[in-house]
DNA sequence: AGCGATTTTTGAACGCCGTTCAAATTTTTC
DNA sequence: GAAAAATTTGAACGGCGTTCAAAAATCGCT
């Protein structure tokens, strides 16, 4: 019985990446430990280091994962021809049900700090990126005459501003935050933008 | 010489913070430890437990300060008279400015991740809660009409969607986020509350 | 001022962490 | 089947936040 090397590798892979999320959904990212990890993988300690640099690969992983499961999410949540306000705010109020739904492991997305000079691997940011795209086909049809560059900066400056939205009324860094409270900011603002963008991206 | 038993305790009190905040400038939330801090205060390590009940209540010490550089700096910014959208731009863009100029600083506010069960003490909240009430001029004279209850969630909101553009571009965490993309991207998303919200708070 | 009671300060020690690496084990090669 | 190479192992290392018995300082009283 030849248990084929690389083989052998992966399915560790695979299991310590299962063993780092069900820890990340249970306890949050504080709560992955290479100790109990090595112990619900069924292998040394040690043997973590031989699949991954660090546990920072290894959340990279999860989190990937994680944000593959978002953009599904999103993929599904809009058809090609839903009107930009309906479509915006259905993908704004997805957002923020999967960060109520997926708690843990969406905030250990973000919470994830990388030491001070490098910055997440190129495959990683390939998977974030994909996420802007679902809004850029409402943006396309608010703003026809906008060029593919300024669509693309745009749809992650809304991105990013939804995510603001969202990410502190989930962690309640600004005091409580209930949902219906998120979920009704999150329709005013995409509302405003549908209004206020065309007029906002002319040139004056 | 009697030394003042309560002052002595408000001096190593400060000592501490200002020694934290130091360590936190240097080197971000994850170069304070304990031992340095000790050092530079000139205090025993246990001494740090007979003013902080843990290092998380010396950080909170620390970003509250910081938040309330941020909160003088915005203040600075406008006039009561400035019309919305300068008004806005130039708090977003003071905001955006903050962020660079005391980035770790910055950083540490909001990376600071307290035990799950547990939420930011009262008074840390209030100041917090002073940030928001920068942007309540600007947006009382663009929704005139508006009540305070709907300005002060507005306030949130939009401070909310700011800090969301401000942070992921800094963190680069959605892939490299020059300067100059930021600042226009607040540029374009100020314009566009100002066209857009006035609209999207009225009832349908 | 003197001296026992009380409070405050001290830093070695504790338990836990991510990570390493010499040794044990498994797999490959001939 | 045995020697060589590759892989896996887990005790050990250095560093962390926090604790707590002991030491030092201060207080209360005569």
């Amino acid at each position: 019985m030849t248990t084929d090397l690389p083989a052998k590798r992966a399915r560790l892979r695979d299991d310590l990446i299962l063993a780092a999320e069900a820890a990340i959904a249970a306890g949050g990212l504080s709560a992955l430990k290479a100790r109990t990890l090595a112990e619900t993988a069924g292998c040394a300690v040690g043997a973590i280091y031989n699949v991954f640099p660090d546990l920072d690969a290894l959340i990279f992983a999860v989190n990937a994962r994680t944000l593959e499961k978002l953009d599904a999410v999103l993929a599904a949540t809009i058809r090609p021809d839903t009107d930009p306000e309906t479509a915006m705010r259905r993908l704004a109020l997805a957002y923020h049900g999967f960060s109520r739904a997926e708690r843990r492991r969406w905030t250990a997305v973000f919470a994830h700090q990388i030491p001070d000079g490098s910055s997440p691997p190129d495959w990683y940011l390939g998977v974030v990126g994909k996420l802007f795209r679902h809004i850029e086909g409402p943006l396309a049809a608010l703003l026809p005459d906008a060029t593919p560059e300024v669509r693309g900066g745009l749809a992650r400056t809304l991105f990013s501003a939804t995510h603001g939205i969202v990410s502190l009324g989930l962690e309640e860094k600004l005091g409580p935050a209930p949902d219906e409270v998120i979920a009704q900011a999150l329709v005013v603002m995409t509302r405003s933008w549908v209004l206020g963008l065309p007029g906002a991206v002319a040139p004056r």
